[in-house]
DNA sequence: TATAAATAGATTGTCGACAATTAGACAAAA
DNA sequence: TTTTGTCTAATTGTCGACAATCTATTTATA
């Protein structure tokens, strides 16, 4: 029984389109976003948005109270530093350790094209889609462990995770280090034998691209 | 802005009768569940019942697939011990850090209570009582740093790792090592004055009450 | 007989309508 | 002026009905 990603339906379907409008920065941090509005605006019924802003709020994009309005989350830098990266370091390198076997010549091609889209992000200095490649490569490797729970898991903390790094002012310099790490990391992830070598690889990778400035010493 | 516990709206009542019937055995892993069937029992609407199912399906308590029926998850240990006990692990003691601040003779009065419940538990050798009661003190932990974002991820893992100690069939020896434990950290937490010691002792318990016997050796 | 197509029943997905609740505007009273 | 109460509009919560899909059974066909 293997995992479902099958997520076509309607309410994953809206889902996706309020994500979309988060992170291209239509919907900033705290604004208000009514059923109704986005019922309208996708030609579907509120019932269907609902059950969509339930599984956004459940994966921490909104905020809602009962009968009060919903709210995109407002993301906690200190959150995001002491909860969310040392959780997505324990969940990603667990589902590194579950998939790595099963990778092949498709998968490395899949990583080869990131790398590439990255490149072009950071020649055309765009921030957001260096993120979303950022997120698909990491995605990528979650997904290859094809365990339901630890997808479910990842993807209920990643968002906020992703959140943060878009409402993060970039400087550019930082792109450049980033796009490096990057390329190591899927150099080794492609060509190394060593599951092992992969493990301390993306561990490295996600300390180093997450941890800010500030808070390396020299 | 504090955290939302009033969690009163219908869909969260009806996910929490679900549960119910889920932790007290009356529904086994695997097992179908209709959204007629509950709406029916619990005379509500089909809409309220899945809303309610989705919740718990975010929670990972139940599994679906588009227009294919809705069943308990099955349990994976080795799960558990990797992924789920390991991130329970950061949550809790981040949450203890935010919280311990806060705590007060009230709080101090719910962890006697709790234990003195265990103690009532053991001597009926009630096992699943006993692990309702334990869930609750950490919960307790978890509630006290008041941060929405992370009672929500925590919930999102701790019923699974419920499930699995409620499917476990427990030694009646294990037991009564698991009271002592309990005793020993309630009074740290009550007793102590540091919140080094606190998040020592719990990072502690979280082991030593989680890691199965077969893996202690000698 | 074995395989494929058609059908029927059960279940989930989607919808529009109505009910309950909230927040804000306005008025009345201290 | 400040407070309190009442209304109204906007929004969310709940519902029953209908549509789409799946599963198993039956029927048709080779």
């Amino acid at each position: 029984m293997n995992a479902n990603f099958s997520k076509n339906s309607l309410k994953h379907q809206i889902a996706q389109q309020i994500k979309k409008s988060i992170f291209e920065g239509k919907l900033e941090q705290g604004e208000k976003i009514t059923e109704l509005q986005v019922a309208q605006d996708l030609g579907v019924s509120r019932t269907s948005v609902r059950e969509a802003m339930l599984l956004l709020e459940l994966e921490g994009l909104l905020i809602s109270e009962p009968y009060k309005d919903t709210r995109v989350t407002t993301i906690s830098q200190e959150e995001v530093l002491e909860l969310l990266i040392p959780m997505r370091l324990h969940i990603e390198t667990y589902a590194l350790k579950k998939g790595f076997d099963t990778w092949g010549d498709e998968t490395n091609e899949q990583f080869k094209l990131i790398l590439e889209n990255m490149r072009k992000a950071i020649h055309y200095e765009d921030y957001p889609t260096f993120i979303d490649l950022d997120i698909q490569l990491h995605e990528l490797i979650v997904m290859s462990s094809k365990l339901d729970n630890v997808i479910r898991i990842w993807e209920s903390i990643v968002h906020r995770i992703r959140l943060h790094f878009l409402y993060q002012n970039s400087k550019s310099g930082t792109l450049e280090k980033w796009l490096v790490d990057h390329e190591e990391l899927i150099d080794i992830l492609i060509n190394g034998k060593s599951l092992e070598l992969a493990v301390e690889s993306l561990r490295k990778h996600i300390i180093d691209t997450n941890i800010p400035d500030v808070y390396l010493l020299d």
